[in-house]
Formats: structure tokens, C-alpha cells, sequence
DNA sequence: ATTGTATATCGTCGTTTTACGATTAATAGG
DNA sequence: CCTATTAATCGTAAAACGACGATATACAAT
């Protein structure tokens, strides 16, 4: 990490949000990420497969996308059988909604 | 452009939102562009020796953040003498929060 | 005209992102 | 046990990003 790199992060209270709330806006900055985000909005709860095949994109892409969301905290999965079902965390969602607000 | 880029650009309306929103998301992916909206939101309007000064960033640095906000349509920078004076895009962001919001 | 100041742009370098196909791992069902 | 299915991971290539210093540009003031 550099010194601009760790100072970003170190400062004050704000800058931490800063630091989150970028992060958050980074994952939704792909229109691949929230076709998946809208997806799940709307239907709640899906297997990635379902996923795959709204998009115009291949499997593994896919998977990826889904990674970065969920290191962002946006969606959570959970393996069932063969599957991955993948929903929203609302709360991340909450707190990005509320951040973005008050912008 | 890929195929792939294309038909994601292409689909239904609300595909075209998905781009859109997303690119504003983009922007924001950044802690120092965060930072910088947040300035511009607290005190209106300032030139960009202003916003050098609060970062830990080289000027060129900075000057380059400012122009992915503006291209991002969040910003807007006028020529005054010397200096460039930034503000915010009301309308994008206004935009940008509401669909946040509805996510 | 010259000098100084402010900002944008250029060139570069290392890192990250995005995409893909191929492979691996895990599980369900025959 | 084998086989098929699902999804994650690996390896890779092209492009984009983020940082910097150096340079160019534009204007003010002397």
C-alpha cells in the first residue's frame, strides 16, 4: 500500500465512510452487477444458474461478478446440493441507500 | 465493443438504466472522488487548488478524478482567470440518489 | 514582453478488472 | 460406484485504472 493509499484509509471518521461507501459503489460500477442486484431485488432469492442465464455473459464471468458482490457485502450465497442460492444483503443495501442520500 | 458489451448496452429500458447508473456508480468507486464530492456538496463551489490541498494526491492526480466525475456528468468545472472553478452536477446526483434509492 | 500561477495533458509503470475456456470440486441420482 | 450437473477456481490476455513527474497551456500581473 502507499503512503496517498494509507493515508486515504487512516484519516478521519468520514474518511473511513469514504473508503466503504466507495468500495460499495465500485461493485454496483458494472452493468453486469446490477442487472444481478435488480434480479434478486426482484425475485427475491435465485440460484447462480439462473443468474448465468440472464446475461449475456459466460459462467465463469458470472461467477466472478457474483464474487465481487459478495466481498462488497452486497449478496450472500448459500450452497444448497449442487447449487448456490444467492439473495441480497439488505443491510449493506440499506446503509448504501442511506449513505447515497445524504450525499 | 464486444457482443457481449453491446447486448448489455442494447436490452430493454431498463438496461439502459443499469449502464447509466452504473457509470455514475463507477465515479463514485473511488475514495478520493468520494471526498471530492462531499467538499464540493459542503462548501458549493471551489477551485481545484482547493481540492489538491485536501488531498493527498499530486496535482495531476487530482486533476484527473475531476475529469472522470465530470465525465460522469457529477461535476462541472469553469475556466475563471487561472483557475477552474468546480461545483456539482445537482441534476446527476438528484438522479444518481433517487435511483439508489429504488434499488 | 516576461514572469509567475493554475490547471490540463502526456508518457509511463505497475496493478486491477473483465472476459473467456478449461479444469476442479461437490453433490445428486441412477 | 459412475455419471451428470452446478458452480468455483485457475490461467491468461486485453483493456482500464491510478499514481506520478514532466510538460504544455492559458491567463494575470508586472
Amino acid at each position: 500500500m502507499t503512503q496517498a493509499e494509507t493515508f486515504m484509509k487512516q484519516d478521519s471518521e468520514s474518511l473511513l465512510d469514504a473508503h466503504a461507501f466507495a468500495g460499495v459503489c465500485k461493485a454496483l460500477g458494472h452493468p453486469a452487477r446490477i442487472r444481478i442486484v435488480e434480479h434478486l431485488k426482484a425475485i427475491d432469492r435465485c440460484i447462480c444458474g439462473e443468474i448465468v442465464q440472464i446475461l449475456p455473459l459466460a459462467q465463469s464471468t458470472v461467477s466472478q461478478h457474483l464474487k465481487v458482490l459478495k466481498n462488497a457485502g452486497l449478496v450472500k450465497g448459500e450452497v444448497e446440493g449442487p447449487c448456490t442460492c444467492y439473495c441480497l444483503d439488505r443491510e449493506t443495501l440499506e446503509r448504501f441507500k442511506k449513505t447515497a442520500g445524504s450525499i
